[in-house]
DNA sequence: TCTGAAAGCGCCTGCAT
DNA sequence: ATGCAGGCGCTTTCAGA
């Protein structure tokens, strides 16, 4: 998966579409110096060879109600494969819980939270994490500045 | 800016949007039971307010050598209003940082990092984060798995 | 591989409802 | 606000280098 050969246009063509990802191929064809036909071929490749997965919109949190994000670093009661699985099915189905990975340290699991408001993160957190999911220990810090937004994956090369 | 109306057709084009933001406007009319002309104006409405930021297209990290995540707690040796901004300016120039978050607790900031491998973090933890950015306590865990990646925001009332 | 041309399709503006 | 119709631009395929 990962012997994928990507030349220096292949990357200019990721950068651009991590950028602006719904940018007509006539126009992303002039920004990295190619002819649509070989621009558009480029691109199909990278969709094709999983190198692109998917374009996603990128929507304003608050337009939609979402006025508080949380990191939730939880540790689980039972480390058996069935309580990590059902743990994994549980926040895979929660719309609330953004992202979710296992880390190393002290605790298991950070989970990425999006969540109207304190009442909503409250329910959140006695109603389903410490309620459901087999959770030991829980620690909760809230959002207060988004200082670096995501904007894309660094690439090789174009980075410094 | 949180002011917006946005009516349950709106929720379920944001939702097709986040779930794939490159199809055909066509395609997005029929998936919400719209004409085109009318599915594009809603579309070009919900751009125009800020609803939806932009597109990206989401890369395999794999793909392009990033190897390695972590997510770094970071306490600043400093809280002056020019230590922060310093802060700041430096994470949003260092592409190895792909967000970065102000939190409540007892860590100031939450750095998600992105790098090929083991060495290129420490490299990124010593020469940079360490050295140049008035850190005073740095704490870092590494991915061992990402048990939910980002797949869009919660919408109002399509949500649980 | 790329470029260039030709054909088909989808976008996007009118206007009417 | 939605739907329909037209011009226009883009996407996409196919030869040729």
């Amino acid at each position: 998966m990962a012997a994928i050969e990507l030349d220096r246009i292949d990357l200019l063509i990721l950068a651009e579409l991590q950028r602006s990802g719904r940018q007509a191929n006539a126009e992303l064809a002039e920004r990295v110096h190619l002819s649509p036909s070989a621009c558009l071929r480029r691109v199909q490749r990278l969709e094709r060879d999983g190198v692109i997965a998917g374009y996603r919109a990128v929507v304003e949190p608050e337009a939609i109600g979402v006025g508080l994000q949380a990191f939730v670093r939880v540790q689980l009661a039972d480390h058996g494969v069935e309580a990590i699985e059902a743990f994994s099915r549980f926040v895979n189905q929660w719309d609330e819980v953004i992202a979710c990975h296992a880390l190393t340290g002290d605790m298991d699991y950070l989970l990425h939270v999006a969540v109207q408001d304190l009442e909503h993160f409250s329910r959140f957190l006695l109603d389903r994490l410490l309620n459901q999911a087999g959770v030991d220990d829980v620690n909760s810090s809230f959002v207060l500045r988004t200082v670096k937004p995501f904007r894309g994956l660094p690439l090789p090369t174009l980075a410094g």
